[in-house]
RNA sequence: GGUCUCAUGGCCGAGCGGUUAGGCACCGGUCUGCAAAACCGUCUACAGCAGUUCGAAUCUGCUUGAGACCUCCA
């Protein structure tokens, strides 16, 4: 594994190109992922990144990393609005539900936890809350008042953009051009207490009606809404770590600032590669809250979204998200899932062929070299659509030697099993369909197939053929093989 | 308006200068009492125009179209 790990590639968005992987420790990584904010349940869009976060996970771990990695709640902080306001969205989705901040934020979090566990997400190796750090973002913030390079006003504390500038690049992540952002950005109002358009708050004094206050040095208030990440990266990763990643909406200005709080407090870049999933797409337009094209993964999954005609499992919307690379626009059509669908159904299939078949001799194909394009695909930068286009050059493989086309020998056969199941479950996440026979139908089944047979034996096409109608009606399709006859 | 990204066969989607990626659909075949399913095979596309090159989907320029970010968003 120690090979592998040395060929693995990462497209690092700081730098704007792929680069070999060079882990702080060797054989250690420190990954951090935003993760969600919990003022109203996670949307399909929004479990994509999560997925394609697992998906890198997943594989790191094959690869033989101790991996920690880290995805945070926000469950706290104040957030500029269109109009230049900070903002509670928490407080205010809470009020409007007339509920508590903590109240809501635990609502969506267990549905979270619940969307995590029927989409096959490895749990985080921490899930650290921005409320359970506020003390670690106070003590940030005052390093960063300490250097120079934030100053407060009436109990608020902002960052200070240009002072930070003299010293810093802002802008190295997004390449934005703060002179040319200038001239586009909604002007200072004459209440705004900031000295420079692109300063933002790092601590926001409290509202009279703010629902959740907490004390600190400059008197109450709520942390700024870029400070978390800082904090709770710090705390679990330390002051640099390997990957930092998130959803591409995210880089300007989330990381961007993040990259700024982390400079401006300890003078280095937290993370030494970046990583920006990109966004699931809806008839050609990013998938989101405020354009309203938004579906929930559970609607998916009980075919509600009003958008296909059938529902799908959550297998299938992942294997169909791993059929696109995690930094390309990925669009949800009721076409594309169909055809994942049958070709999940294909690959599991083959997966279930591989353990009846017979080693021979030796190897009519060279099956090292078929692994081997597993881990070169998922090496160069986690290319999962070619991993799956190589897995389905094994299913074609294995249907041949099942066919007596092909042959494969008892060693290549064992290295075969291992690493099919390996890439298909450990490393795309995809789970082993429930088997039919453990259904409590599958007596009724059998018995049911058993006079049709019987029928079929005879020749009494008529009964037969009535049965199998029957069936199809309650949504049982019969397949008559080779090797008897079987349901789904 | 500014910055950036993208345009691939019926659909989804890889591709990073020279081997038809892959899946689904279609079509042909094997199997089957007939179907269905399964399996095998077939299907040579790269928005337009110009340029660089022995050679371009891939590099450069222009044109057209789409999207993202610039304000919260995964």
């Amino acid at each position: 594994m120690k090979a592998q790990q040395d060929q693995l590639v990462i497209y690092n968005s700081l730098k704007g190109e792929k680069e070999v992987f060079k882990p702080l420790v060797e054989g250690h990584i420190g990954m951090y992922v935003c993760g969600p904010t919990l003022y109203s349940e996670p949307h399909m869009g929004n479990m994509r990144t999560f997925i394609n976060f697992d998906l890198i996970y997943r594989y790191l771990l094959h690869l033989g990393f101790s991996v920690k990695y880290v995805r945070n709640i926000t469950d706290a902080g104040h957030i500029t609005n269109s109009a230049g306001q900070e903002v509670d969205s928490i407080g205010e989705a809470a009020k409007a539900a007339q509920m508590q901040s903590l109240e809501i934020v635990y609502k969506y979090a267990v549905k979270f936890q619940e969307l995590q566990r029927i989409y096959n997400l490895l749990p985080p190796s921490i899930e650290p809350t921005a409320t359970q750090h506020i003390q670690e973002q106070i003590e940030i913030i005052e390093q960063i008042l300490a250097n120079g390079y934030a100053y407060e006003v009436n109990g608020s504390v902002y960052f200070d953009t240009r002072r930070y500038m003299q010293d810093y690049h802002y802008g190295i992540l997004s390449g934005r051009k703060v002179d040319e952002l200038e001239n586009e950005t909604r002007a200072l109002n004459a209440q705004d207490e900031k000295r420079f358009f692109a300063d933002f708050a790092l601590w926001k004094r409290a509202n009279p009606n703010d629902m959740q206050i907490w004390r600190s040095p400059w008197g109450n208030g709520n942390p700024g809404w870029h400070i978390e990440c800082t904090a709770m990266s710090t705390k679990y990763l330390g002051k640099q770590f390997d990957i930092h990643g998130g959803g591409m909406d995210l880089k300007f200005p989330h990381h961007e600032d993040e990259i700024a709080q982390s400079c401006g407090s300890f003078g280095c870049n937290p993370a030494r590669y970046w990583m920006h999933a990109n966004m699931l797409n809806v008839n050609g337009q990013k998938m989101s809250k405020s354009f309203g094209n938004y579906f929930l993964p559970k609607q998916i999954l009980e075919g509600t979204t009003g958008l296909f005609e059938k529902s799908y499992s959550a297998n299938v919307v992942r294997f169909f998200m791993m059929q696109a690379h995690y930094r390309s626009n990925l669009d949800f059509t009721q076409e594309a899932l169909n055809a994942a669908e049958k070709g999940l159904s294909k690959l599991t299939d083959a997966l279930a062929t591989l353990t009846r078949l017979q080693g021979a001799e030796k190897s009519s194909f060279d099956v090292e070299a078929l692994v081997a394009s597993f881990y070169k695909a998922m090496n160069d930068d986690f290319n999962a659509p070619i991993l799956v286009a190589n897995l389905f050059e094994a299913t074609r493989l294995i249907n041949l030697v099942n066919d007596g086309k092909e042959q494969i020998s008892v060693a290549d056969l064992v290295l075969l099993k291992e690493k099919m199941s390996a890439f298909v479950f450990d490393v795309l996440g995809l789970q082993q369909e429930n088997s039919n026979s453990e259904s409590r139908l599958a007596p009724v089944m059998d018995l049911v197939l058993d006079l049709r047979q019987q029928a079929r034996t005879n020749k009494d096409w008529t009964t037969s053929d009535q049965i199998r109608d029957g069936l199809a009606k309650a949504g049982i399709v019969v397949k008559d093989g080779k090797e008897g006859t079987t349901w789904s």
